[in-house]
DNA sequence: AGAGATACCTGGGAGC
DNA sequence: TGCTCCCAGGTATCTC
């Protein structure tokens, strides 16, 4: 699945594609991804050169010159690939942009969980109305330890379920909410507001380390889920208690329990998170 | 308003 | 081997 790393690598590989180019026609073959495709049929996305593509939590935002843009989220199977118009269009190809250089890009989504909508900009390099509920980025200098106490206050619910909710800070999935947890001895179930300045400043160090370390091996991990399925990689065999239920824990070898919340699974270690 | 539940979708694994 | 069933994931949206 193409996490926070994978998507920053996308964004820059298609800035460097699509920077001057313009669309000359966008071809759809399902009805819908996340959201109906007939918006990107409009043909004022059309002609106009990208002026740029940027990330904003798990968005790719690639604007055109005339204060449209496009706002891509990847979901768990989402991939870009550049392509040739005689290629064979794979079967979860749903959607052909047609560059004016001849080429082609082309946005597979076997889950279908994806979704590209255009929309309108209200000055050049703004930020999409639709983004603009979304939380802090964990790795600017705004995501601080005392910040995410004044979040945490406010929410009763499990301390998991806040670090993942992305009016707070975003990026932070199941799979690296988890192991930021276990990595800094806290509970997935304490409730938020009952975390300390103390613990959140470990909270915060820690979900930068992991994340940046993803940054890192992010190429690696991101060419492994081209050619494959999206569950190989690099990142997947360094997980300490994702996935690891009933296996024991790799500090103290209590086995490793979960819970569930709100319909995602948690794992953790009973006796090194309190 | 906040919190919890559910829908969306399909590949893959488990179980029979 | 082939079938069915269930689970995984992020986010919008619905319900309480």
């Amino acid at each position: 699945m193409p996490e926070l790393p994978e998507v920053h690598t996308i964004t820059k590989s298609l800035h460097k594609l699509l920077v001057g180019k313009s669309f000359t026609k966008i071809e759809v073959f399902v009805e819908r991804l996340r959201f109906p495709l007939a918006p990107l049929l409009d043909e004022k996305i059309l002609n106009h050169p990208v002026v740029d593509v940027r990330r904003r939590a798990r968005y790719i935002v690639i604007e055109l010159k005339h204060g449209h843009a496009l706002v891509v989220h990847l979901g768990m199977t989402g991939v870009f690939r550049e392509a040739q118009p005689s290629d064979e269009r794979r079967k979860h190809e749903h959607v052909i942009f047609h560059l004016d250089d001849g080429g082609q890009l082309r946005f597979e989504c076997p889950r279908r969980f994806g979704s590209i909508v255009p929309c309108v900009l209200s000055s050049p390099g703004a930020e999409p109305l639709m983004l603009s509920q979304l939380g802090v980025e964990p790795l600017e200098k705004q995501f601080t330890a005392r910040y995410l106490h004044e979040q945490l206050k406010k929410r009763k619910c499990a301390l998991k379920i806040a670090l993942m909710d992305n009016k707070i800070v975003v990026g932070i999935g199941n799979i690296y909410a988890a192991e930021i947890l276990f990595k800094t001895g806290i509970s997935p179930l304490r409730p938020a507001n009952n975390v300390t300045l103390k613990e959140c400043a470990a909270l915060v160090k820690m979900s930068k380390d992991v994340l940046n370390a993803a940054i890192l091996a992010g190429g690696t991990t991101f060419s492994d889920y081209r050619q494959l399925d999206g569950s190989e990689g690099k990142f997947e065999r360094e997980l300490l208690v994702y996935g690891r239920k009933g296996k024991p824990c790799c500090h103290c070898s209590t086995l490793v329990e979960t819970v569930t919340h709100g319909g995602r699974t948690s794992f953790y270690c009973p006796k090194c998170q309190r």
